[in-house]
DNA sequence: GATGAATGAGTATTCATTCAT
DNA sequence: CATGAATGAATACTCATTCAT
């Protein structure tokens, strides 16, 4: 019956966290942001409503902690230490590691694109992520890697051009790949269908065209 | 003073109404259905809130009204009566006509996709429009008109298939022309872009891409 | 094409208004007064809102002519000029007649009794009908009515005493009278029964029970 | 500070449940359940109108509580487990307690009245309490319990027989003797009377009358 | 830490009443 | 006289948040 050891309390209170989070993001994501409420999810996280208090300060501030949190995992799913450089293999890779990612997390993608629907979020998300002129970007470590990814793909399709026909055009090839890697994954993120086969055969011809 | 005529009454109803859907939808798509009150949408049309529900039962049925109006507006926008065979330039048209209304009905997509993003909305749609032993899919006229369309590319992308190599997989095609047009009507949908250049360029890629 | 004279006038206003009386008592008995709105009344009426203050300066006032209206013709059933003697054919007589009004007037009795739940009302029935040293009593013809009402009967109670035997005692009679005529009158008043032979046969056993 | 345990909890629930229904009922009563705000139960309950929420799912919910207790409570007054035998004294108490409950429980019998008042409410009880052939009558423990009681009467007024002239007809007195019930307690209902004296005279008048 | 009772500002909705025509 | 669009105060109900224990 030794008592328990603070590390051991920070654990606890880490794993009661993380509970919350996960069942948060399902409702969220299930059932809208708004349409969510916080008895909901205190009561199918099996503790009371005023703990929850204990843990985050506000709705918002869960909101926001479950979108970093889901933001670090998944850029820590690509390797941050590359070298810039995507052989074909890679770029098949990372193809399959995008769509094996959007159906792993789907309920945060889920909620990311409800968000995205809202004015306010849609400006305040550009001002932060897109402006090239704007001073937190340098601090965002999100739009920094989304910047990155683009340029190693823009590498990547610019040699591409050697396998091609000469009226091949590299930036035109990558905007017609990005908005069908675009187009698939918000199918997925926007139905519930789970036939593996054809998502199997359709990366494969995502992959086949673009590779 | 002469007493207003029923033909006038109705005029005013007329206008009214629809004046408070433009503005709802307007709010709805731009903030989200339910972080949209009656009050904000009865200030921003300049009538009071009690009038609202002299025009609609609920707040639930001015959202289904906004719907099926533009619902109906859409479908209307293609041509119903067409012969069921699309040429090279009904093709480009059809893109073209796509994009257009995909920007000028912007609100009525976002509004959409936001209720897509909810599970029990997903269920009810796919129930009632892409089952297909579903008895409710005979009378219902947007899930019939999509399939007919569905069936008129198809046959284009056969077609297609004579100025083509011979491996060339027409149902592979139609799909990647499919989710093309997805991803870019959804990064269209998501953003607020509105660069006309860059816009024009892209879509006469994706038609060069797929004509 | 004559113009109409004012007095045609006044005759289409009386039948509009007690058109709308008819409606709206029949509505307040029914549903309720505060579960009866005025749009209810006006639609069955077959008039617009508006024309309702027309004839009605409020929907209190609208009840208030009401029970006026109904008071004054249930009154007028019982002959006014009467002697203050009561034979036994004219008991048996103003008992049917007691039944027949409260069933030709349901609605009426219905919405009296709805009220006189309501402690306000009650208080101020008490207050206007009973209370011997109300000086509003003596404006009161109902009341005045009332009372001599059982006056009369008190009468006939203590005549009955010589057909009876020596423990008869009038009072009690008569309190027991009471008591079973208010008891079916109610019973009729809080039921939908219409079953006439049973009514006659009840009517027949307390005229044979007290005459 | 040790937190409350879950005993503490419930009674601090029953208590203020209790509370609330005491108020609603004593208002409902009063006023007229639609007359009755959700606000006015709160303040004079001494809370605030969400707390109401915390208890009851709704103002109808609360009424329907409140019926469903004070209907047990009532039946629970009556002896459940007699015999089917009423003597004379048993008759007597019988009356006496009848009047009894009447007059404690007289904000019960004034809500119970005002809804037997409403056309829809009229009917549905007929057809849950009345109707031989109604299916759910066996499962109704009050529509069991009068017919019971009804039952052990007619018993008592038909061994009454004996002790009366040969013309005497258990089935008429039995009636008259209801019908006087519900008169007198009716007039309680109706009215805010609280003369004791009357009133005990009267009941030991109905009870020489008909014992 | 943990509970759930309690609060109060906010939301959809209703309805008697007014008013321009 | 007649209409129904328009108003606004009131009502039932919700829910994030606080707090005593």
């Amino acid at each position: 019956m030794s008592p328990r050891t603070p590390h051991q309390f920070e654990l606890i209170r880490d794993e009661k966290r993380n509970l919350i989070m996960d069942v948060a993001l399902s409702l969220f994501a299930g059932n809208g942001y708004h349409n969510t409420t916080i008895s909901q999810i205190s009561k199918q996280a099996g503790i009371s409503k005023g703990l929850m208090y204990n843990y985050f300060t506000s709705k918002e501030e869960l909101l926001s902690e479950i979108l970093n949190r889901s933001e670090a995992e998944i850029l820590s799913c690509f390797d941050p230490n590359r070298d810039g450089y995507l052989t074909e293999d890679e770029f098949v890779h990372f193809v399959e590691k995008v769509f094996q990612i959007i159906r792993e997390r789907i309920s945060f993608w889920r909620l990311f694109y409800q968000f995205l629907l809202q004015k306010d979020v849609r400006e305040n998300f550009i001002l932060t992520h897109i402006a090239d002129d704007n001073p937190l970007i340098d601090n965002d470590s999100s739009a920094l890697f989304i910047k990155q990814m683009l340029s190693v793909l823009r590498d990547y399709f610019i040699r591409k051009k050697e396998r091609m026909p000469s009226d091949y055009d590299p930036e035109t090839d990558m905007r017609m790949f990005l908005y069908t890697i675009e187009g698939y994954g918000l199918s997925i993120i926007f139905s519930d269908n789970t036939d593996e086969k054809a998502h199997a055969s359709t990366i494969a011809k995502i992959i086949d065209s673009y590779k």
